[in-house]
DNA sequence: CCAATTGTTCAATAACTTTTGAACTAAGGA
DNA sequence: TCCTTAGTTCAAAAGTTATTGAACAATTGG
């Protein structure tokens, strides 16, 4: 019951730049870094597409290895594969990050912030 | 007789991105960077793809803001636009280059480094 | 002027990408 | 067991991208 995912070394420069060069999934990048490392489900980026159209970007930065994808119960819980990126890449996604929040023209990114205990 | 190009201000990071998610671009930005700033004409390219494919992909490359193209009567001299781009997105370019450089399924770029001016 | 060099444009084609809705699977709770 | 929630898969449609060869334009050198 777990989903492929490349190892590190498998992780290709091409393909990590091809797919985050789709807004989509940039904001989803972009949102995930923002969680700091917090699990999220693929409900949590319904602000970015629709369920199947998530589905797909999901599956695509899953299989560039630029997220990670753990199945818990009916849940996918997925997370920035940042270690893996910054051993392979240095400096790539947090320049990327940086760069993303710095656009005006990029959608700005909603949530929370890291209050990860609401309190009630 | 100058082409188009894309104030600083104008370069999007998606667009970037998905320019860089090529890797005949990505081995042209590779060669231009291991240039150090020496203009260089369409065919010091050919090595990457064909005359027509090149004039395809320098255009997208200079459509994005990532190389300028400057007419020099039938040449084209091109130059990696890297201060711009450091300015809008600082650190990506190194970062991108410094994992082409590190990924061994990428082509090794081939030339004579930057050994400008050959003496005779 | 003529020929060579440099690079673009065009049309065609093939391949890939994104998006959609309907149908589906799988786990969890009442 | 039945219903709900979470997400996937499939096929279709639409759109985009990459590649090619033939024809073209513009400059330079003889």
């Amino acid at each position: 019951m777990t989903l492929p995912h490349p190892n590190t070394d498998q992780i290709s420069l091409p393909i990590v730049l091809g797919v985050l060069g789709d807004p989509t999934r940039l904001a989803i990048v972009r949102y995930l870094a923002s969680k700091q490392g917090v699990p999220l489900n693929c409900s949590q980026f319904l602000d970015f597409g629709s369920k199947t159209n998530l589905s797909y970007h999901l599956a695509k930065l899953r299989e560039a290895g630029v997220t990670r994808a753990e199945v818990v119960g009916t849940n996918r819980m997925i997370t920035l594969r940042r270690a893996d990126l910054d051993a392979r890449f240095p400096g790539l996604l947090d320049s990327v990050i940086a760069a993303a929040g710095d656009d005006p023209a990029l959608p700005a990114v909603g949530g929370h912030d890291i209050e990860v205990h609401a309190r009630p």
